[in-house]
DNA sequence: TTATAACTATGTTTTACAGCACAAAAATAA
DNA sequence: TTATTTTTGTGCTGTAAAACATAGTTATAA
C-alpha cells in the first residue's frame, strides 16, 4: 500500500491543475479518498454499461476511450494521455458509461469518488469552471471527428491520425519517431478503416516518402505532406 | 404584484429551469441584457470562425448545427428545439465556432451576452452544474454519433435519423406523422450520405410499408422495423 | 528448443455508395 | 399567368473501401 503522504504528494505535483481548485478541507478529504491502481497493457479500465462512480486520472502510461459499434467493429473516441482526466462525463449525465477504456500501454491511474466530486463541484465555483472548460473541449474535438471520420478518404483519415499523435503523445529525441507504438487494429479503429486499409496506406506513405515505417515505430519525415493529406485527401 | 416586462416573462416561463437558477440581483442584471431575434426559415443564425458572443436559448422554431467539410458537403451535427440552449461551447473552450447554425424553419431566439452568463456560472454554483450537464449530455451523444454514423449502412443511418427526429420533434395528432419537415437534403446531410441516396432509400422504405411519405411529410408506421434497421443495418 | 498464437503484409474479389446525368414536380419569382 | 429556380426522383457507371484469402513474421507460451 502507497503511504497517505505519497498519494498526498502525487495530487499536488501531478495532478497540480485539479489540487489548486480546492480549499484546505476539501483537499484533506480528497486525499483521504484517492486511489491509485495500475494497469497493465491491454487492460481493460472501464466498460460500456458499467456505472461510473469514478473520475479517473491518468498519471503515467496511455489510455484509449473506445466505442465498440456494429459487427465488432471498434471505434476509438479520444486519447488520453498523462496528466488528462477522464470517465467521469457519463456520472454527470447520470447514465451507465456509453463507451470503455484500456490501456494502451501500462498505465497508473489515480481515482476520486464521483459523488464526492460532486459535491464540491457544487459549492468550489473553480473546480466547475474546470469541468466545465474540459466537457467544452472535448465536445469541440468529438464534433470535429465526427466530420472528419464520416466525409474524408482513408488516407486523409490515416493521415489525421497520424498528426494527431504526435499532437497527443509527441515525439522522441529524434523529433521524428512518434512517441507512441499503436497496433495496426488500433491505428485502423482510430481511423475508422479496416486493420488491412492501415495496413496497405501506412506502406503508401512510406513509398511515398512520407513516414517511415518499422514495426510499430513510425517516423514522420514529410508532415507538411501530410497536413495536405489530412486535409484535402 | 409588479407587472413584468415582456422579455422578463419570456424568461420566467420559457426559459424557468435557467431563470430560476438565479438570484434576484442576477435575474434583473440577465432580464436587461436579454434580447429576441427571429430567424427566416433557412437564414444562418453563426457561421464557422466567427466570435461565440451570445448564449442563445430557441424559443420558437427548429435550429440545425451543423458543420462544412470536405468538397462542399455539410454533416448536421445536431438538431435543436425549443427550449434548448446552443452556441456557448466554443466561448468556453476560447475559441471561434467550429460550428455554423440555421434555422430549418422560421425560429425565435433569446440571447444573453456570454461574458454575463460566465461572470454568474463563476459565482452561482447551481448554474455551473447546468452547463456541466447540458455539456455532458451533448458529448454523450456526440461520441455515440460518431460511431453510428461511421460504422452503420445507409438504410441504418437513415433508420436512426428518423427516430431521432421522432424523440427530438415528436409526433403530430395522428401519432404517426414525424413532426419536422425537411428537405431531403438535409436529411442526408443528417444521416451522412448524399441527397440521392435518401430519396432512395425512403423510397425503399416506403416500398418495404415502413414509412409513409408524402412530400416531406413522413408518417412512421412500423417503428419496430425501424429500430431493428436502425441497430443491425 | 518447438509450438501456438497474435500481428503484419499483400493480392483478389465483391459491393456499398458516390458521382453524374437527366427528367419530373414543386416552389418561387416575374 | 408564365418563367425560372429549387427540389425530388431514377437509372447508370465508376470506384473506394470492405471482405476474403493466404502467407510471412514476430511475439508468447510450453
Amino acid at each position: 500500500m502507497v503511504k497517505k503522504s505519497t498519494l498526498e504528494s502525487i495530487l499536488q505535483e501531478e495532478m497540480s491543475d485539479f489540487w489548486a481548485l480546492l480549499e484546505n478541507e476539501e483537499k484533506r478529504v480528497i486525499a483521504e479518498n484517492f486511489k491509485i491502481q495500475n494497469f497493465k497493457k491491454n487492460e481493460i479500465i472501464y466498460s460500456e454499461g458499467e456505472e461510473p462512480l469514478q473520475l479517473m486520472c491518468l498519471l503515467k502510461g496511455k489510455v484509449k476511450i473506445y466505442k465498440d459499434g456494429v459487427g465488432g467493429r471498434s471505434q476509438i473516441i479520444r486519447l488520453i494521455r498523462p496528466v488528462q482526466y477522464f470517465g467521469y462525463r457519463a456520472y454527470f449525465s447520470r447514465e451507465p458509461y456509453v463507451t470503455a477504456a484500456a490501456a494502451i500501454e501500462s498505465a497508473t491511474v489515480g481515482s476520486l469518488p464521483m459523488p464526492l466530486v460532486e459535491k464540491y463541484i457544487r459549492k468550489n465555483n473553480g473546480l466547475a469552471w474546470f469541468f466545465i472548460k474540459e466537457l467544452s473541449n472535448d465536445l469541440g474535438i468529438s464534433d470535429a471527428r465526427t466530420v472528419n471520420l464520416t466525409q474524408k478518404h482513408i488516407r486523409g483519415r490515416l493521415a489525421e491520425s497520424l498528426l494527431v499523435l504526435k499532437e497527443n503523445y509527441g515525439v522522441e529525441e529524434d523529433g521524428l519517431t512518434l512517441n507512441i507504438y499503436m497496433a495496426r487494429e488500433d491505428l485502423a479503429n482510430l481511423s475508422n478503416m479496416t486493420t488491412s486499409n492501415a495496413i496497405r496506406t501506412l506502406s503508401s506513405f512510406t513509398n511515398e516518402k512520407i513516414i517511415t515505417v518499422d514495426g510499430r515505430r513510425i517516423q514522420i519525415i514529410d508532415e507538411e505532406r501530410l497536413r495536405k493529406i489530412s486535409k484535402f485527401g
